[in-house]
DNA sequence: GCCAGGTGTGACCGATCGGTCATATGACCG
DNA sequence: CGGTCATATGACCGATCGGTCACACCTGGC
């Protein structure tokens, strides 16, 4: 956890920090991000950063558990609860492709707690978050189940197959949609304009409709 | 590419640097894995790996698109041409489980391709791999089309969220399925016979289900 | 004016990295 | 034997890293 110096900075300063921050941590592992170089970014020296936070990983669990969170949960609001289960799960897609699209950098760091190769520094972090991911896409899942409107042999095998979809699957296809790449994405602020709520809703059609029906033909 | 000298090496030597480059490149990024600790390993002096190797990327570029393909076809053989459509990827997905389970270290190796978080040296490298995965992929779902097994409004959007299923989608459900996580699987010997042809079988039952008919209930 | 305590700062430390290079080794040839 | 050539080797280089620390600075209380 941060130090209450932290919290008594000026607000410009704590800011140039923690974007910085997310900068980094946001385009490179954990491992190959480096603290010097979010200090010279943000034009804080090192030793400062030592005062706001107790280590390179103590900057980076506080950002992946309280920081982006609490961004993310300001930007998505409350789960819609109108319509049916499909017409729920369409919006919650499509309010993550959004996210994804609107804050990139965000994104890209909470998707990191999935990487795999992850160290061992953050490997229990990384677990945990993708764990209470999970929890969650499952409750989702339960629900659609008990509604009759989903049914499923293995619904822990259905959850990960259907996180893996929403996950790493859609930011497949925005990025393809987008016609870049995510370094571009995550660099560039006009490209992601180009992925209105229009294409975003189609998008998430599809992917719902993927994971409603498949691909199989309705004749075979 | 290796120097001529690498191919005159004692098979004893090479096989050592070969398989201490795939363990090291297989559990940490491109940038963060160390030569250093490769040849320390391999009991081979920095210098000497020099000799063999243009640098850290023409090794990892050999592995990823000349040694580890090769390990790969190897493995599998050809592909199989019996039954319909999705019986023929069923067994498309069993085979690739079982490559998997069998030789995790050089699967992961190649699914770094995918890593998003790809550093800039590394990152045309990786596209090319994917890509090519992508397009072969898609030329499977082409044919599935071609016979009428297959329905899809885009098949890119179509081809990549298949591309995740298979990938890492299923990679997860594998990993769940022996109760482990990725670095224990790829430390073990034994974790991985956990997994036998039946097992297996039935998480491509369960893939293929989940591609060709979704999760939608009948009643719905 | 002076002290105390919170804060800012950058030189510094030891470790590791990718990569180089002068030198040693050893097999083959005349 | 001497000479040549491929190869082996590890000390060395400059850069970067995460982290520390002695010291400068400032503000408020006495």
């Amino acid at each position: 956890m941060p130090t209450s110096t932290f919290f008594r900075l000026p607000e410009e300063r704590r800011e140039r920090l923690v974007n910085e921050a997310i900068a980094e941590f946001s385009d490179r592992t954990y491992i190959e991000a480096s603290l010097s170089q979010i200090a010279r970014r943000a034009r804080i020296p090192k030793g400062s950063v030592y005062q706001y936070f107790e280590d390179k990983l103590d900057l980076y669990r506080w950002l992946l558990t309280e920081e982006a969170p609490r961004r993310k949960r300001e930007f998505l609001g409350a789960a819609s609860q109108e319509g049916d289960f499909w017409t729920r799960l369409e919006t919650q897609i499509e309010r993550g492709m959004a996210f994804l699209v609107e804050h990139p950098r965000l994104a890209r760091l909470s998707a990191a707690a999935a990487d795999p190769t992850a160290n061992v520094e953050v490997r229990g972090l990384h677990k945990a978050i993708c764990e209470a991911g999970l929890v969650e896409l499952r409750a989702v899942l339960e629900d659609g189940a008990a509604s009759g409107a989903l049914e499923a042999p293995d619904l822990n095998v259905a959850t990960r197959l259907v996180a893996t979809i929403i996950g790493p699957g859609l930011t497949d296809v925005v990025l393809q949609e987008l016609g870049a790449e995510l370094h571009e994405v995550l660099a560039s602020d006009s490209l992601r304009k180009r992925l209105g709520p229009k294409r975003r809703r189609r998008l998430a059609q599809q992917a719902v409709l993927f994971i409603r029906s498949g691909l199989g033909s309705s004749r075979s």
